[in-house]
DNA sequence: GCCAACGTTGGC
DNA sequence: GCCAACGTTGGC
């Protein structure tokens, strides 16, 4: 049997950057924080399943002026409940998740660089081969998304390698 | 601040 | 299990 050791995948991670930027992100101790607070299911599967350590991550400021792939990212470890979800004073409470059987996940980021610019989202709508990228479709609000090998390669060849 | 698109909730 | 109402996301 084949093992996968090597296989790496790639992802996009959004963020407000005026909640927390990849600035914000190479600040944390290590260049670590944890992916807290999301709420889609989608999302936490691509969390909980899929994402290995060392797979690569375009942050993305979404909200921002202008919104567009900030930088680069790393997941650093598998996931794990979000215990954001048990505060009953934060705003990420959802009495429905309990410490027990927890509903939400999150896995911890490290920060690998911040790109030269921004690359924006106007800017990747144009791009040969992102064409099928989710987050330049219309109306995509996943908060965390698959990214392919090709398309990992376009964006950081964009940043200028 | 607007609002289209989308995901979730809950009545039935 | 349908689907209308609602809340949220996120570009503009």
């Amino acid at each position: 049997m084949a093992e996968e050791i090597g296989t790496r995948r790639y992802w996009l991670m959004k963020s407000e950057p005026n909640v927390f930027s990849i600035d914000d992100l190479a600040a944390c101790p290590d260049g670590i924080d944890h992916w807290d607070g999301v709420r889609n299911y989608q999302a936490r599967n691509f969390m909980r399943d899929e994402m290995k350590p060392g797979d690569g991550v375009l942050f993305y400021h979404s909200n921002a002026t202008p919104p567009g792939i900030a930088g680069v990212a790393e997941i650093a470890g598998a996931a794990y409940p979000d215990h954001t979800a048990f505060d009953p004073h934060g705003k990420y409470y959802d009495p429905k998740s309990d410490p027990g059987n927890p509903r939400w996940f999150m896995v911890d980021v490290r920060f690998v660089r911040r790109f030269p610019r921004l690359i924006p989202l106007d800017e990747l709508k144009t791009v040969p081969g992102l064409e099928g990228m989710k987050v330049i479709q219309k109306g995509q609000r996943l908060s965390v998304q698959p990214v392919s090998d090709q398309e990992w390669d376009i964006v950081l060849g964009l940043a200028g390698g």
